[in-house]
Parts: C-alpha cells; sequence; structure tokens
DNA sequence: CAGTCCTACTAAATCGATTTACTAATGCAT
DNA sequence: ATGCATTAGTAAATCGATTTAGTAGGACTG
C-alpha cells in the first residue's frame, strides 16, 4: 500500500441559516419575451426580428422606430431564447465532447484547447465522461444527438460505428467514415525518446504500455517497436510491463513498475506510457533503493504540468496537448459550417517534442536497476 | 528559469488523405420526427405523443395501436427532438458550470463529483472557464441564462450579482442572496494542519496564501490567523508569501517560497495554499540545498492526485472535492425541484482530513531553512 | 328513442423566435 | 385618375413536441 491514509471523506451536509425566497424578487425571473416586447411597443414580433436582427429587409423601418425597439429590449433586457432560435434555425451551436475521465490532466488539458477555439466561436459543448465503460461510450453519444449536438468530439475513445454527424477524434486510431483523427506523429514521438535514450548509452530498456482501453497503446507501441527495430535495440519481452486498471493516478505505473523490478531482469531506463504513470514507476524505484536518474532513467509522456516540477523534474515525450484540442474544435466547425456533403480530412498527424529534464542520465558503468532491485529486495 | 525547453509546439495539420462524403449514406442524417411517424401510421402526432409518453390519457387506446407505434418508433429509430420538448416544457435539463480553469487539477475533480451526480439524473451540463477574467465572469452566466439553463454551479468563483437562478457556489464565500454556498471547513483544516506542526515541535511557520482572485484565499487565511492564535503561535509577516499570477502550475509556488528564502528569516515549515504551490515550493527549496522533511516540513492542501506521488509524498489537507461536486449537483437539483419559492440552505460544510505523507518531519534541533537558505545562497 | 357514457381518437394552441409572403398607405409620374 | 413604386409594417407558417379541449361513433340506460 502506497497510502495508507484513505479514509472516506465525511460529507456533512448541515444547513447552517435556511433563507425564504423573497417572492418580489423572484416575480421578474422569467424573461421578456419578443412577443411581449413587441405587445409593448405596440408592433408586431416579426418588426422586432428583423430590427434586432439588423436583417436587410429592417431596411425599410425607419431609424426612430428601430431606436424605440432598441431602447425598449435594452431597458427590459430582453435576450433571445436560444432554444426556440436553435429549433427554428436547426443550429444548436454546441458540441458533444465524450472523454473517459475529466480528472486526470490529459483530457483536462485537450478541453482547455477546445473551449478556447469554440467560445470565439461563440459554440459551446456538453461533456460527457464514459470511465471506459463501454455501455457508457454507445450510450452518450445518442443523448448528445438528442440535443442536436452539430458535431462529436471523442477525446481517448474508440467509435466503431459510422456516426451520423461529423465526428473528430484525438488519438482516435480507427479508421472509421465520418471521423477525423487527430493523431500524433508516433513514430517521431518513438524516435526522439530511443535515440536519446541510446545517446545516453542505455541498451536494457524497459518499457510500460497502456492499458488496452486507451486508443494510443497499440499505435505508439506499434512504433516503438519499429523505432527500437531500426536502432538496433532488442525489446526484451520481459522488460515490458502493461498498465492495468483505469484509475487516473499513478498508482497503476507503481505497479507495472514494481513488475518490472521483480523479473529481476537488468535495465537502465524505462520509457513509461505517460508522465502519470511515469511518476508511479519513480516511486517504485526509490523504494526498491534505486535512483533516478542514477541507476535508472525515466521517460514520460504528455509532459504535464506535474512532470517539471516533479523530483526529479521529468524527462517527457510532449503532446501538444491544448493546441490537439484546439485543432480538433478548428476542424468539426470547419466540418460543420462545410455540411455533409463537404470533404475532410480523414487524419491530422501533430508533432511530438522531447523535453529534457532530469530524469534521465547517461547510462551507468555497471549497476543496472535489475541487479540493484534482486540486491534490496 | 525552472525549465528551459519550453518551445512552441509545431501543430501541422497535414491533411493526409480527403474523403469525399457518400451522399446516400448520409440522406438518413435527420432524424424522423414526430409528424412524419404520425404520417406514416395514418394517425395523430397527439397519439403518438400519448402513447411514447405512456400518458394516463394514452389509457384509451388499444393495445394494438400502441404496438404499432411503438414498433414504427423502434423501426425508424424515432428519438424526440430534446430542444422541442424543452422549449414547450420549460426545462432544459441543462445546468451551467462556470470554473477558473479546467486543467488545474482542482476544478477537474469538482467536475467529476457533478458529473457524476447529473448524468444519473437526466442533466447535463455546459462548461466555460473563466480564467479569473472579470468580463467573462459576468458575461458567461448570460450566455449560459441564454440557453436556459436551470441553474449554475460556480466554481471557485465569486458572484456578486443576486441570479436569477438557483445557484450554488464551491468555495464561494460570498454572501449573496440566492446563492448556496458549499465551503470547507476551514477552521477544522487549520486546527489540523497547525497543531499537528506544532506537535511536530514547529514553530517558525511559514506560510503561503492563495492569490487574491481566489475565493478561497481570504476564509482560510482567516482562519490560520484565527488557529494560530488559539495555538500561541506567532505569524511573521516576513514569513507569509502571496502566490501571484494565474498560471496552474507550481510555478507560482515556488516563486513564492523563493521570497519567503530570500527574506532569511528561519522558518522550519511551510504550510502551502494548495498542492500545486506546495509542489513549487518544495522544488525552491531543493534548489536551496534544504532537504524536505528533513530541514523544512511542507504541508499542501487538496489532496489532489499528484500529492501521493509526489517525491517526497506530499503531507497535506485533503479537501473532498468529488463529493463537493456531487454535493454542489445534489443541492442544484434539490433546489430546481422545489421551486423559485422554496427555501434552501445557504452554507453547507464539508469536513477536510489530515493526510500525513512523507513531506513532513519532527522540527530540527537548530538548523532551519532560513539560515541554511543564507549560507547556501 | 333521447340522453349519457365510453372508446378512440384528433384539432388547435402552445413554447419563442424566424422567415416568407403578403397589405395598407402614401408619393410620384403619366 | 390610374398605375407603379416605395414605405412601414403585419399575418401566418415553421421548427418539433406537448397538452387542452374537444369530437365522432357506438353501446347502454331509462
Amino acid at each position: 500500500m502506497l497510502d495508507l491514509n484513505i479514509a472516506m471523506c465525511e460529507t456533512r451536509g448541515m444547513p447552517t441559516k435556511k433563507a425564504k425566497a423573497d417572492r418580489s424578487a423572484r416575480k421578474q425571473a422569467r424573461p421578456v419575451s419578443l412577443k411581449e416586447l413587441a405587445t409593448h411597443l405596440g408592433l408586431s414580433p416579426t418588426t422586432l426580428s428583423l430590427v434586432l436582427n439588423d436583417s436587410p429587409l429592417a431596411g425599410s423601418i425607419p431609424q426612430e422606430t428601430k431606436d424605440r425597439i432598441f431602447a425598449a429590449a435594452e431597458g427590459f433586457n430582453y435576450r433571445p431564447n436560444f432554444l426556440a432560435r436553435s429549433l427554428r434555425a436547426r443550429r444548436s451551436y454546441t458540441l458533444g465532447v465524450l472523454v473517459p475521465e475529466v480528472s486526470d490532466g490529459y483530457a483536462a488539458m485537450v478541453l482547455s484547447g477546445v473551449e478556447d477555439h469554440l467560445m470565439q466561436e461563440g459554440y459551446f459543448y456538453i461533456l460527457a465522461s464514459h470511465r471506459h465503460k463501454p455501455e457508457l461510450i454507445d450510450h452518450y453519444p445518442n443523448l448528445f444527438f438528442d440535443r442536436r449536438v452539430e458535431g462529436l468530439i471523442a477525446v481517448d475513445t474508440q467509435c466503431h460505428q459510422r456516426p451520423p454527424l461529423p465526428v473528430v477524434s484525438v488519438s482516435g486510431h480507427e479508421d472509421v467514415e465520418g471521423i477525423t483523427n487527430i493523431v500524433l506523429d508516433h513514430d517521431r514521438a518513438a524516435h526522439l525518446a530511443l535515440e536519446y535514450l541510446v545517446h545516453l548509452g542505455h541498451r536494457q530498456i524497459a518499457f510500460i504500455k497502456g492499458q488496452d482501453f486507451s486508443s494510443d497503446t497499440s499505435a505508439r507501441w506499434q512504433s516503438i517497436s519499429d523505432v527500437a527495430a531500426r536502432l538496433g535495440i532488442k525489446i526484451q519481452p520481459s522488460l515490458v510491463a502493461q498498465l492495468e486498471g483505469d484509475s487516473p493516478s499513478p498508482e497503476v505505473g507503481y505497479v507495472a513498475a514494481k513488475k518490472l523490478l521483480a523479473t529481476a531482469k537488468p535495465f537502465t531506463a524505462l520509457f513509461a506510457f505517460n508522465d502519470i504513470s511515469a511518476i508511479g514507476a519513480i516511486r517504485a524505484f526509490l523504494e526498491a533503493g534505486l535512483h533516478v536518474p542514477g541507476d535508472v532513467s525515466v521517460i514520460g509522456f504528455d509532459d504535464i504540468h506535474a512532470a517539471a516540477f516533479h523530483n526529479p523534474a521529468l524527462t517527457t515525450i510532449r503532446q501538444p496537448l491544448w493546441q490537439m484540442g484546439k485543432l480538433a474544435a478548428e476542424t468539426l466547425l470547419k466540418r460543420i459550417s462545410g455540411g455533409p456533403e463537404a470533404e475532410y480530412p480523414e487524419i491530422l498527424t501533430v508533432e511530438p517534442e522531447l523535453v529534457i529534464r532530469q530524469s534521465t542520465h547517461e547510462a551507468p558503468r555497471a549497476v543496472t536497476a535489475g541487479r540493484r532491485a534482486r540486491k534490496s529486495s
């Protein structure tokens, strides 16, 4: 056990004071409708709509009337009902976003990029986390469709069926018609990491693969295998561990690293599936009496906020997550405005970057992780 | 500079292949309406609506007709248009959630709790991050209202005006009519942390306050001051630093800790505003040649995922963030279903918990942070 | 055999805005 | 005095579902 202080947090909901809602202040709760405003002005809703939307058909309306309308709209704080508008225009200006989990750092970064772009364009999104449950992965898109989203962004989530709407998938990897995939250049990522490790003198390299449900897992592993072969590195099957379980905490990496240590095969470096698992692995190494990077070098993946400030600061392959989110939003809006017949890109590739910090070092001469681990256990 | 590898990530959007949308497959894009279904069955939309919604008024409809309707709905994959329904029923089953920033770990945890409860109840939410910009804090709620959200959850965000809708604020602290505040018991939190430090023998305790925009800052500081007085601890003004800037990274804590070290006042412990800043502070201490917890003990706040896996593992005051999110959602839905006249709690308090890990230790006898820092600088 | 009840439905209004297709009144030219 | 254009608007349909207030026709009752 890593943390013995796991206890239930007592959530005591004790209403300290009660407040009686004030009827008169509440009265104005319901906003005015166009019709009400029109009646008040002695005009028809049509006229108001034309003027307020600055339609070319309002050309014949004299400025004086327009001013009256604007003044009244202002005065009554008129705000058009978005639902009514959406229904009529068949445009919801809303997207659905499906993520495995909000609180894991990865999805949040992507979301941040998505949001920044959508806000600019007057779009909102509704968000759902499926937590890797297949029934939710199937169910949520339907709920999104019911709410008339105009498109879907799927983050690290596999969609199998051809969707009835434009879909952009971030790290999706499945070749489904109608879906644009935004993916990292995994070959380049593997190359950056492995070449750097080799350059530091590492030959016995251990790996932590992602969970099977993570859509990056197989593509990234394929790239690693290819690049390793090209660089003349042998991947020892016993030095490959896999993340298990869907916790978004470093614990899964800790467990995987323990397994690697247990095989007693020596290694001088670890390439982890992501920063979170790298952090867990470092914990496992420290507990085994191994120094990072003195005895084992560790490279993470993603470059989440925590990576730079971990101790030791994590060397990692940065994914431009924010940009991937933004690109996803841009691409999806472009597809939406293009209409269903429009052409769309099937794959958009973004480039990784090697960020060298303190968790990697030249390979030690003699002492390797496996041997030390055996000694200390 | 902490991390020299800050470089722009090149986002190369290169469409590798283009796909021509398939017209025939797209045809069925628009879903059937109730009216179309009714025409197809030779019945009126009314009848279908009654039957499909299992209205008591459908009592007189023979089972055979009902079955025909159900079969057709199934066959044509009929799904009622949520917008139309919302417009008519004046219910959107949607909330607005306003957070400072999705990607900081704190908001994401709260969101996770919010979402878990909302999904159960058939609600969705739209999300906006204001990034502490006052104009956005004022603007986004209006956009939410336009979209007819039924209520608002504000996370770590001050609302000043009386809202026209039920609002639940997580760590809001402002006493505004119409808003339910969900707050941590900060007195208890301060007590847990300070008593523990005193128990370990610490007397010279440094503090990092939160940014002024963070709504927890003043309440928490007030509690710390009160509890310190009660415990007979003198808070040295020169041992109080404040976070500055709105970056969600540990950097702000690093800067604050540097300032503390620069004052050359000795201290043996630090109580940081949150885990993120504690992690930054630890980095500053390490760089100054101070050992954590040997020379300085550090207590964080929140217990984000990263806390347990930092090196050293962070002792912290856990906020039940997930529960706070869930409680916010529960409370808001309760208020919504109660109607505008209903009573509602003004404050709900949740309890913190001290999580002891490796970043705290008994106070050193002679060497204190300030002195060592002076020496090493 | 008129009145009432029941069955199996339906017409029309509604939610709130947009949009198409008008109209009534005036001015101007012929 | 008639025709035509322009001005200043409005009525009604529409988006898609829900809901209120019916109705047509048959069975049953007194």
